[in-house]
DNA sequence: CGCAGGGTTGACATCGGTCAAGGCCAGTGG
DNA sequence: CCACTGGCCTTGACCGATGTCAACCCTGCG
């Protein structure tokens, strides 16, 4: 079970290569540990209820999960996308009790890990680091969000998402090029900028005119990707993939594309 | 050097007390590991720019410090209050550069702590849980602030913001009751919560006017502090106290007041 | 066929932003 | 000591972005 490139790897596996740089010897070790019991839920489904404390650790495998928080009158807030190779309880370890909840936002697979198991992964300081560093990008993804919410006007906000959706798709292998499978609703993506779901329609209409996107049938196309980001303000640095955008170009099918975010 | 209390100890000892319930032979490691060369920031001055690398921890022990980001048209966002006792930069162990700014709100006090005492604390696993405990609360408080600014109205957000900063005050023992200083611009309020410093303005004078807090001369008293927490709709759990609520609560000189987050 | 969920649209309301003026106060230099 | 200046706070008039409400449409599904 040698591999030269990134294809192949599972979500998980993928993400730790382009993060942190992990050889083909931890991959394999990542590949071997994750595996658990598979559930599943449907869209709109509680994965982790908020004041929980999961017994194992849970792994998003396919589909769209997401974190968010309610309010007492029923405003929701989502504070980030759980997407395949995702971990979304790593910090039970440490905090008992579950400060949000985690939900379907799609029909969603999700890997329940044995603690052991992931207590092995810790214990080799390569493996160790890579998890570390993954959760500090999950941070510097939440700062990033502040800014989308607080300072971003609609249209900006909601490009800044897709953009940054595209890019961790890319990562994990499961962007085709410029579109993406996000089948959610108009609702959810106003929770996650919080924005009224009408509001979100029309400033989607705004980017469908100005040919930047097409968003139907729950698939995501970006028809023009630098002028997406540049009405976004996009810098992927803070998602700190480093050399890890190189592997990706070069082991991606179409480097042409993937090469922009390079520059 | 035994003590029974929280008393006394410096602000970061004092946090991992509360946090992760340190004892007083870890609490001695930690205070005798965190001296360093003392550095002065006054006012707008950054302590460590977007895009550094810095050399030393660093760790605020007066004054008030936040972490921003900057964007192209000179918009910006807060993204962190940091007090007495906070990290500035633990990440930059893995993450290499910064991805944000740091600069002081007020006059401020920063320590450099050599990065090999922190790795020495790091060595003992019951104050690397601590620290890891208070990097995973930063995170909650991250998520918390997406709340703030994506589903709450002006009063609610600022006065969430109070509410946070008084506990967090009190934790490192720089609360006087239900007063403190908070010598910051309106404008900076507005960087924190997505507003215009008018609009803070008009805000503020609702929050005065409603009997619930003085604001004056860089002095923040929390008059009502119930109607606080109600109008802001204020759940503390998200700092994960816990259980070191009891302990501030009865190292208090004012157990009754502090006795009140207990609910 | 009817229903439910989601997308779309329009009219209108509100919150928060913009602009501009004036006030207050501390620091500074004459 | 005073005048001036620069920050910051405050206020008012007005504007624009976003929210609210309500209707209608379309599609998938029972």
């Amino acid at each position: 079970m040698k591999q030269e490139s990134l294809l192949e790897w599972p979500p998980m596996v993928r993400k730790l290569m382009c993060l942190a740089g992990l050889d083909d010897y931890d991959a394999e070790e990542v590949a071997r540990r994750l595996p658990g019991e598979t559930i599943l839920r449907r869209r709109g489904a509680d994965i982790i209820s908020d004041g929980e404390t999961p017994r194992y650790v849970h792994m998003v495998t396919s589909g769209l999960a997401c974190r968010y928080k309610l309010l007492d009158d029923g405003r929701r807030q989502i504070t980030a996308y759980l997407i395949p190779g995702d971990l979304c309880d790593l910090h039970v370890f440490i905090l008992k009790r579950m400060d949000h909840a985690i939900m379907a936002l799609t029909g969603t697979e999700i890997v329940q890990v044995p603690r052991q198991n992931v207590e092995a992964l810790l214990a080799r300081p390569t493996i160790a680091t890579a998890l570390f560093k993954s959760t500090l990008v999950d941070e510097a993804v939440l700062r990033q969000w502040i800014v989308n919410v607080g300072r971003r006007g609609a249209r900006e906000a909601i490009a800044h998402l897709f953009c940054e959706l595209h890019l961790r798709m890319q990562v994990v292998g499961l962007a085709d090029g410029d579109v993406l499978q996000l089948p959610i609703t108009q609702a959810d993506l106003g929770d996650t900028v919080g924005l009224t779901p009408v509001h979100v329609n029309r400033s989607l209409q705004d980017l469908r005119e100005q040919g930047l996107i097409s968003l139907q049938a729950g698939r995501l196309s970006i028809l023009n990707p630098a002028g997406l980001r540049r009405l976004a303000g996009f810098e992927p640095d803070y998602l700190h993939l480093d050399d890890g955008l190189r592997r990706l170009a070069k082991s991606s099918t179409r480097p042409d594309r993937h090469g922009q975010y390079l520059l």
